[in-house]
DNA sequence: TGCACGATGAAC
DNA sequence: TTCATCGTGCAC
């Protein structure tokens, strides 16, 4: 299936974070190409969403955040669990998508339901953090042809600090999925 | 140099 | 509702 182009990526948050859903994640490593369909995903949209790691600043942690779209950013969360998050739009702009459920394609286990077990199942961690998603082994493919999606816009998971951007509709997923992450 | 806490998940 | 577990950001 075709590798998705920067220009995917160089696009409103909002529109590639809808677009990713039922796309395929890829990761070859140990041999193994490992895949998941996305089904759960989280828009963030910048410094100026207060849910975002953007909202911080420039810091070591988010620089990947605001670099050039198409990239990973990778970040320990509870000392225990690796999100994983695509950047989007235009280098600074420091928006990104969480990926948060896949449904297992190909050499993951049925544990994918959620961004801590999804990053564990595909084997992501820091080591892919800044990685470039239009490398050859990390990357994101269209899906072969499937029935039209119902999207279902929920508010985001986890973020009720964040005022009134905790109430806005940025998490997406596949209606009557089963593998859309509980809560 | 120290410390409170988090875009989680599982157990109780 | 509690807890495991640790890097990050900011206070001191």
């Amino acid at each position: 299936m075709r590798k998705l182009p920067r220009a995917f990526y160089d696009r409103d948050t909002i529109a590639v974070a809808r677009d990713l859903l039922g796309k395929h994640l890829v990761h070859v490593c140990g041999g193994a190409a490992r895949i998941g369909r996305i089904v759960e995903v989280e828009a963030y949209l910048g410094p100026h969403d207060l849910a975002a790691h953007s909202a911080k600043g420039l810091t070591p942690r988010t620089q990947v955040m605001f670099g050039p779209p198409g990239h990973a950013y990778v970040y320990l969360i509870y000392g225990m669990y690796w999100c994983m998050n695509v950047v989007t739009q235009r280098e600074g702009q420091a928006s990104a998508v969480l990926l948060r459920a896949l449904e297992p394609v190909k050499n993951i286990d049925e544990h994918t339901r959620g961004p801590g077990l999804l990053c564990r199942a595909m084997r992501i961690d820091k080591r892919l953090n800044g990685h470039d998603l239009l490398s050859r082994d990390f990357y994101i493919a269209d899906a072969p042809p499937h029935e039209p999606l119902t999207i279902v816009k929920r508010p985001r998971v986890g973020v009720d600090y964040a005022g009134h951007w905790a109430k806005r509709l940025l998490r997406f997923y596949i209606k009557g999925n089963p593998f859309v992450s509980k809560r």
